[in-house]
DNA sequence: GGTAAGTAGGGTAATTAGGGGG
DNA sequence: CGTGTCCTAATTACCCTACTTA
């Protein structure tokens, strides 16, 4: 059970990311990764979905997009099902 | 049913959402979460209001996932342990 | 009774949230 | 469309000492 639910905070994640803070916000508003609300409002993100989205988790479409193209995001459509991120609608 | 009344110490509930102890009793203070007092002011919390805290409160008992019921996920268990960190939008 | 760990309390600095504009 | 930077406000983290808990 313990896959490692260590919470990480935006700043961690920025830092892990190389990217601002706010970026990551942006992407928990836009429901592209979970989050964790505190009762005063802050975010923690899951260690374990960070990591996944590090190695390319996220986009299960490492083969063919490697060289020579530019894609944007073909078909992101969730048609792989992620297990995880359900939750589109945030606010 | 048992509402799972096992009280957590402050330090329980900081490490569940990875913030300080401090901010824990902030909260209670700030009648954010139901805490329980000790004769002598230290402050208990119930195991079960803060799990649904770091659920997303949203009432969503997901107790009914315990046998193969729903194959979501067929592939990479990326998030790992928590299928559903549905967060609800609390702000 | 005595020791160690944790917690409460106040105060200050750092981080984060939200919106706007580039 | 997505990201970095600006602002203000709120929340959180770390400093201290004293008391309670185990």
């Amino acid at each position: 059970m313990d896959t490692g639910d260590r919470l990480l905070t935006p700043g961690e994640v920025a830092a892990l990311f190389r990217v601002d803070p706010k970026t990551v916000t942006r992407w928990a508003a836009a429901g592209r990764i979970g989050s964790i609300r505190t009762p005063g409002g802050h975010r923690r993100f899951r260690e374990s979905e960070v990591r996944a989205l590090l190695e390319g988790e996220g986009m299960l479409d490492e083969v063919g997009e490697v060289a020579g193209d530019r894609p944007r995001n073909a078909g992101p459509a969730a048609t792989g099902g992620p297990p995880g991120p359900a939750n589109a609608g945030l606010y």
